[in-house]
DNA sequence: CTCTCAAGTAAGAATGATTCTAACGTAAGT
DNA sequence: ACTTACGTTAGAATCATTCTTACTTGAGAG
């Protein structure tokens, strides 16, 4: 109840209870990886009248400030998380579902030997795959 | 000459002379990585009436057909390639240049211990990293 | 050779995600 | 309480992409 508030104070960034709204739910979600559009709705139920763009200006700015992570394995939308801890992911081929790949060796260390002329700063593996919903799901054709 | 009209047949697709247009493009630029927009403005030197959407369409049924790669490195747009080796990518987080990672240990098979309830198919590695030429521009600092 | 028609094509309209802008609210300093 | 400066947010605008539909083409029928 008065973490999330101080959250704020510590990126300096002024509280507002739709902020407060944004981040509690990507907080209440750990393993999940919001759209903007998801989070839209669900904030919606408490804050009727809230705009699709503070949605963004807010996933905006606390990513900026290093409080959220955004995810690009969905070439259609981001997605967002509030685990900072550095990590994969997978997505469904079949249903979109995005999935973390915590893999020590993957995370800390990459044998790359050629990379051109770039000097590489880190990196990001996006697996793709089936779940095991969908592969529930097939078997039952 | 011929070839790349063949390369149609080849794929079931009607000839047309923006369609030959679009593809001798990407194929005359290897290494490239070059989006729907930077296509458009090329293309539309020779066929100036040309429409985005018609760029669009054709990126995305030839992607469909496997004579293309989207690459989704960059989150803003997609990017679109004529080679079909699988390989990896880096992106300038100074320019947003984008250069090839051919590194076979990563392409053919990953130690990858844990990703859940998930079947792994695929992967690909989106690397970041300053190029040769943001370097050089920043030691004249 | 000409007609029909089904399938393919492409321009402009529509959509969806994201960003911009400008009016508004807030709070510190006077 | 008044001013002011700054952060906030709704709606407008923009950008990338997809959809719809009128048009084109070419294989087969007559
Ligand atoms: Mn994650
Ligand atoms: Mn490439
Ligand atoms: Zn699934
Ligand atoms: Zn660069």
């Amino acid at each position: 109840m008065k973490k999330i508030m101080d959250e704020f104070k510590d990126l300096e960034l002024k509280l507002t209870p739709q902020r407060l709204a944004i981040l509690g739910l990507i907080l209440d979600k750990p393993g999940r990886h919001p759209s903007a559009e998801e989070i839209f709705s669900k904030v919606k139920e408490d804050y009727p009248s809230i705009s699709l763009a503070t949605i963004y200006n807010t996933l905006d700015v606390l990513t900026k400030k290093g409080r959220l992570v955004e995810i690009t394995i969905d070439s259609k939308k981001k997605h967002y998380e509030s685990n900072l801890d550095p990590h994969h992911h997978i997505v469904c081929t079949c249903c979109g579902k995005i999935g973390d790949v915590w893999d020590e060796e993957l995370i800390k260390k990459l044998p790359v030997s050629d990379v051109g002329d770039f000097e590489v700063q880190g990196w990001h593996i996006n697996f793709s795959g089936i779940c095991k919903d969908c592969r529930e799901k097939q078997g039952n054709n």
